[in-house]
DNA sequence: TACAATTAAGACTATTATGTCTTAATATAA
DNA sequence: TTATATTAAGACATAATAGTCTTAATTGTA
């Protein structure tokens, strides 16, 4: 199972290594990420923005550039990522794509993906940066 | 979040359908289902195909012809649908898509992620087709 | 101020997923 | 045995996603 798309996970990897640096106010330059994570350098400029734009990052150009976290760690969840990036619906779709799916009308499988649904929200919910970047080094996320 | 592609919830929907019938030892018409259902015929066809080299369901050609469950739909489950659709791998990727990732060489969310999974996976194997075809109308499965 | 370092923006290309169409094979029934 | 109804198979077309490249805008520093 894909849960999230490409540029979402590259955007994630790209957030626990800086998170993993944990550098207050020091931007991290992007191409040093991309080099470090394996990921295209112009892919992770133009997903990174998105970020930027919705505020979970701080961007700066020139010389020693780069992006920055706008909130501690452990202030960011996993959910706020995914919210942005995937949109805020995520975890409110029918799992049979159905465009009328709700209590009110609800398709077969509506019950069963709800309860699913729930509990994988509930871990989003719970599961912050700085959680992620405990214990596991970033060297496990190059490809 | 989506799950599963768009092929795997045509075929599901389809098997929803077929297996609300309920008509033992008769073949459901692949045209019937496509108009029902609101599906393209042709792209039905083709998935379905799949299915029944797995020998999920049984087809025939020619006039009366059309697909027929080759099991009782409370012992065909959603774990045997997507296995055979989105792979035997779907409960065993990691969320970053990390080729290397597990147990030994784990990600920085390999844990999180391996929890997550299991509730998943162990929703999917309990969910019979029998069970999804209880107290709800196969009208609300139309687009 | 001029240059170098960096992100921003958007055009462009490639790849994968989705969807359509045509022809072939097979089965039933008149 | 011929016509019709159906699925099988695969070629082809389109759309969505992923990835690359070029140029612009901004910032720091010599």
């Amino acid at each position: 199972m894909r849960a999230l798309s490409k540029s979402t996970i590259y955007c994630l990897r790209a957030l626990i290594y800086v998170a993993s640096k944990n550098e207050q106010d020091k931007y991290v330059n992007i191409g040093e990420i991309s080099e470090e994570l394996n990921i295209s350098f112009h892919f992770l400029t133009k997903t990174f923005q998105t970020l930027t734009k919705k505020g979970l990052l701080e961007s700066h150009r020139g010389p020693h550039g780069g992006v920055m976290l706008t909130k501690p760690t452990d202030e960011i969840f996993l959910i706020d990522i995914v919210h942005i990036l995937e949109g805020e619906d995520f975890f409110d779709k029918c799992l049979l794509g159905l465009p009328g799916c709700g209590s009110n009308e609800p398709c077969p499988v509506h019950s069963f993906w709800k309860n699913v649904k729930g509990s994988l929200q509930k871990e989003f919910e719970e599961t912050s940066l700085s959680r992620l970047t405990r214990g596991v080094s970033t060297k496990k996320m190059r490809i």
